[in-house]
Order: structure tokens, then sequence, then C-alpha cells
DNA sequence: TATGAATGAGCTTTCATTCAT
DNA sequence: CATGAATGAAAGCTCATTCAT
């Protein structure tokens, strides 16, 4: 939808390569790990060469740290689109839940890269400002419509909402990020249309009937 | 059945080897991934010769999945020691998502290496017979356990017991996988023995919350 | 085709490089066969890095195979400057005979090249359709040459020019292939200037004793 | 032959594995070389211990010579039992090309261990004295046999029968020991029941047309 | 006699990275 | 901006050989 002023054809062509480098990198360390990535096969991907990965982004782990970020700034970006502090506070906190499935479920190289990540003791996280930058600021607006449906008598008291955020992610990620273990020893699809709906579901059960005041059905 | 002169730390030991290799193996792969795991590493760990290790594991993949079975071999057997069914249905439950948690907060390689088998989308666990016949039964007593609790009129009526694990382990681990990120992300010491008590105690609030009838606290 | 100054001794050649390194991989397979020999060794002939072999061939029985493909384009065209068809038949075969001498005689690379071949079953030389296609003429040639000289009244009838081929082939072949344990076994040097002559002129007493009809001498 | 006296059972078992050992190490130096050998193999194949070989052999270049000295052995034995002085002339040469061309066909592991054996420059047999001493009489049986047809009026004069015996050998080896290159680039299978039988008699017609005056039929 | 355990050296191959154009 | 050529370091794995019993 950039309109394209009709300057000389190659005019940001040095920015279309290197978001697509970012994409094949993503997909290559999502895929195979930090240690099993391989930068031949990432430039195989783009269809660039090898050196023009190095000219971008100097090292491997540069590169998986600018892929990092961009994992980031992308789920942040998506994050802000959900307005949660325009809903009643059930609705919100049911609307993050399905959020949060909903993007782990779509973003499977999201998962992957945060595994890797920890790995590596997020020793790139550390080195990145830009991502802390981008600091959730999630939390403060969960705690806000914590606060606001304790107010309303909705919500029971004394919700970390950080507490409340991790155990959201938690009940999404486990089962994605290990369905393969699961599924292998449990011997069951856990991916079916009708397994992903059951999972959904229960978790929403879950954190509504938490933070709801008695159990109170929605 | 030889006797053999009582306990000098004995070498040629073919039995002790492996173990002592297996050992050596789960903490490089824990620490390194799959990829990022050197077999040099590991036989300067053991102060075995690297050959050794071929000698016993035929290859780094087979290593690894020898690992993995020796891993969960070992959840299983903790695992064994619960004897859940004989506590009373919401002790039981307590009891379960304490030792979840315990057994990660002690066993962090035991996160990574399932984090690694499910990067390789579980393909070492395909290839193991082992590993399946080792399929807990947890799951089966967790299910008479919720019957129990709803017989009792305790619990709700309707909880899949697999849902309730997967919660349960999820919400231990993500916490955990992750708290590098998180506290990057979040600037907050995740470790800290405060903390740790306070997820254990909000996990225990959010599953014992959910399957209690109206809430209902213990 | 742009101009380059004259004669500088290029690196960053790559046709140079690599028939640079197939010379030297050609000496090191003949004298150790293909078991024996060592990258190591090859890249140390070239004085270029090993990893560069690998770069261009792939791997070593890949490398093995290139070689055996330039050793028999090498022979072929040698073959082509021998103009056969313009002798009298009884020349012509003489020729032939001399030209087998001289070429393994100066090529023992050949002989070695092909027991190794053979050695491995010619796997190699069945994958490559490149051989089959350097095809020896000098069969047809032969059978040409044979039938001329039957017209002519000279030759024999009934000469099958594969198996003469072969025989001639045969003849100066086990002689340089197998020196050394007749040299051993006999105590005789058979690499003498005069043991030479001596057998070459055994080899075309035989052949053409073999093809002139009643034996006659030419 | 030896008659075994009904000594312990276990006796002459040390004897029995040296045999074993070298049978197997005969036919995997000749399946692979000396350099694509596998002591393991060998002791595979013997189903006797790798260290056994060791005990009994030194090393794996002292297997190799212990290898080609029972091969050695074993064609000489074979020579002895020709007999050819009890035969005329004619028949005599024949007999002895017959005699080489089903040896070399009927142990096809002689040719590959020449062809080792030659491609490290007989290093091996150089260091044999017993090999030396199984110097052939053939060599000399056949001056004796060329003397006998010239002085009969039958055979030319001036045979020399060491090339005489050199020819013959050739002819059989490299049509055997090539026949995978051979066959592969003149797309002709060389190992039919007819294509052996055309190769003998084509071998007959070439030495015998040779020792024979004016070719003379047989 | 026979064997399983253990090893050091070295092999092929891989990989991130740099050079030269 | 873009690329093919080249490399040093190291990885996984192999092999002949020895140790201890």
């Amino acid at each position: 939808m950039k309109e394209k002023e009709t300057q000389k054809p190659r005019l940001r062509d040095a920015d279309r390569s290197q978001q697509a480098i970012l994409i094949a990198a993503r997909d290559e360390f999502a895929q195979h790990g930090l240690g099993g990535a391989r930068i031949d096969r990432i430039a195989e991907r783009v269809k660039l060469n090898k050196r023009l990965i190095y000219y971008y982004f100097t090292s491997k782990d540069d590169l998986f740290l600018a892929v990092l970020e961009r994992t980031y700034a992308d789920i942040r970006e998506a994050e802000k689109q959900l307005h949660l502090s325009d809903l009643a506070p059930p609705q919100a906190i049911r609307r993050l839940t399905e959020f949060t499935w909903d993007y782990y479920l779509a973003h499977p190289e999201f998962i992957s890269l945060l595994n890797t990540a920890n790995l590596h003791q997020a020793g790139h996280l550390a080195k990145s400002e830009r991502i802390r930058e981008l600091n959730s600021p999630l939390i403060q607006t969960l705690g806000e419509i914590l606060a606001r449906g304790h107010a309303d008598g909705l919500f029971r008291s004394g919700i970390d909402p950080l507490q409340l955020y991790v155990s959201i992610a938690g009940l999404a990620y486990f089962y994605l990020s290990n369905q393969h273990t699961l599924s292998a020893i449990f011997g069951r699809d856990l991916m079916t249309r009708q397994a992903l709906d059951a999972r959904l579901a229960h978790m929403c059960d879950l954190i509504l009937g938490y933070v709801l005041m008695d159990g109170g059905v929605l």
C-alpha cells in the first residue's frame, strides 16, 4: 500500500533485504535453535549472499538478537490492538486469555525463540536496550483492570497482575510448546481443532474462575 | 558375582562409566541445547575419553535420547513416591501441585531438556519405545482423584485430568523456564525465596479454586 | 572477457583452484589409494585451504570421482591424437601397442587409480555419466583396422577387437602395475631402460604375431 | 591330512584361531584394501576378540604381511600340483595358461591383494624373507619347457621365460582385475560363462601362437 | 587363551566469518 | 548493494592400539 515514488528503482532495496533476512533468520532460529541454526541456510532461504547477512547484522549472535527484538516488537504491536481498557473487567480478562492463546497458536516461532533465548539465559536480552524499552505496558493495564473489577465487586482482591499474566501465558505456552512430547507420551493428538478449542475453554474457566468472586460464572 | 574387594573406586566399570557419561551429558545438553552441546565438553566433564562416549552411545543424537530416557525415568520414579491415592482429594491435588513445582525447581535440567526435545519435534522420543512405556500413570490417578472428589461433593464435575495436569505443569513450567526473559522484561527477580513461595501459593489458589466446588476454601 | 593484467598469478581464480586440487588429489589417491589418501595432505600439496576442497568437491568420494573423470578424459584425449586410421593396419596395431605402453609408463597414476576404482568395484564409475560418455571409440577404430587388415590379406580373421584391446592393455598394465612384487620375487629390476625396451619388443612380437597371418614378420 | 590324536579337545585352538583370523583378514583386505580394511570388521568376521588379533599378529601391517605370505604360499602350493615337466611342451604351456586363468578366476582376493601390495610398493614383501624364499620355481621350469620345445623343433627360439610368464599372467589378470571399469565403459558383461570361455581361448591362441614356430596350430 | 574397557591421535567434515572485487 | 572465493578453528566421529583381568 505504501506508495512508491518513481525514484531510482533500487531504492529501499537495502531495507527490503534486511527485512527478508530477518524473516528467514527468525524461521531458521525457530526451527533449529541458536546452535542448530545455519547461516548458510538462512542465506539460502532469502536467496541472498551470505556475506550480506554479515554486512547488515555483524554476527550470528547479533542477528539472533535482532530477530528477538523484532519478535518482541511484533507482539507488543499486537497487544496494542487489544484495547483492554475499553472492556468490562471480566471481558477484558477473557479477551487477554484468548489473545494470548491465539497469538501463540498463530506464532509458533515466538515460543521457540523464547525458549532459545531462555536456554541462553537471556544473555541476548540483557544486551538489548530496545527490548527493555519494549517493556510490556500490559502488566500495568492488567493491574488497572483487576482494580476496576474489584471496585465493581466482581473480582477478588489481592491478585498480583504479574502472577496472573504469567499464569495465562503459562497455560497456553506449555500446551503448545510441549505439544510434541505430550502427544508422544499421552498418545493423544493435541492439535486438532476440537482439542484446541477445549484447551482455550479450560484456560478461560481456570482464569476467570480464579479472578471472579466466589467462582461466579460470567 | 565374583566378590570384588569392597568399594575400591573401580575403573573399568562399564556401568559406572555409562552412568557418569549420562549425568555429564544431561548437564551439557541442558546447558547448551542439542546443537550447542559439545561431545568434547562432555568427555571433559566425566574425565573419560571421548571415544568411550561413542563406544557406549554411538552418536550425539543417541546419547541425547539416552539422556531423555533417563530423565523421564527419573521423574516417573519420583512420581511413584507421591502416593496421591492415599490422600483426601483436595490434599492430593495440592500435593501434586507442590510436587510439580518442587521437582521443576530442583531439576532445571528437566525443563531445558524438554524444551530441546520439543524443539526437535520430539523426533527422539518417537524413536524410543522405552519412553512411551514410561507413559505416566499420573493421568489415570488424577482421574480417580477427581472422581473421588466429585463423589465427595467437593469437586466440580467434568474436569479433564489431562487438561488439569497440563495446567498444573504449565503454571510451574513457564515461570521457571522463562525466568530469564521475564526477569529482563519486568525487571523483577523471580527467583528469590519470597517470589518462589508466592508463585507456589498463587498456583495452588488457581488450581484448587478451579477444582473445588464454588471456589470453596479448603 | 574483461582483460586481466597479463599473467599475474591469480589468486581467487575458481577454475585454477579446482584444477590444482584435482592434480594434487590425483597424485594423493594414486600414491595411497582411496582409503589411504588424506584430505589434509591434498590441501598441503595444493597449498590451499582444506575447506576449499569441500567447497568445490563436496566429499572425498566425490573428489575421487572427479579425479577419475579427469583421468579418463586425459587418456581419451591422448588417444585422439593417435590417428590410427591413417596408418596401414600392421603399423596401426604396433602404434597402438606402443602408445599404450608409453602412456602407462608415463602415467603410473593412471594404473593406480584404475586399480583403486576396481577395488571399489567401480562404484564411482557407475555414478558418473560423464565417464560413460567418454566411452572409448578405440574399440570401433580397432575393429575397422582389423577388418582392413583382413581385407588386405594380412590379418587373420575373427579377432574380437575388445579381446585384443584388453590383451594389449593387460600385457603392459600387469608388468608395470605389479613391478614391485615382480621385482621382489624374481629379484630382477624390471624398470631399467633395457628391461623396458625388451618388454615393449616382446609385447609387439606377441600381439603382431597373433594378428598377422601365419605369424608373418612385418 | 594331519591326523589328529584324541588329545584334549581345546588343543590346537590357538592355531585354529590364527588360521581363522588369516582367512578373515584376507577377505577384508581384499575387499577394502589396506587403508580401507578395519580391524574391527576382521574381528567381527572371525567372531573373535580384536585383542586376539594383536596378540597373534602384532599390528595391522604385520597382519597384512602374514596374509600376503599365506596367499603366496597357497599359489605356490597349487603350482606344485601342475607337474608341467611331465607334459609335452605345447601342452605344458597351455596347461600353465589355463591354470593361471582358473586360479585368478577362483581367487579374486589374490588379485586384489597383489594390487594392494603393489600400491604400497611392495614394502611388505621386502620385509618378508619367507616370501622371497617362496620364489617361484616356475620361471625355471618354464625355461626348461621352452628349451625342450625348441629342441623338439616346435618352439621359436629366444623366448625369455620371465617375459612369457608375465604375459600369461597379465592377459588373465587385467581382464579380471579391471572387470568393473571395463564393464562400465564397454557396457558388456565380461563375467558370463561364455565371455570367460572366450577370454581363455583368446589367451591360449595368443600365447601358443607366439611360442609355436610359424604360429602352427597345436 | 581370551575379552571388554579404555585411549590418543587423527580423520572427514562443518561452520562462522573474512577477503577481494 | 552484492557476491564468489577463501580460511581457521573446531566439531563429530573413527581407528589402530593398549590396559587390566
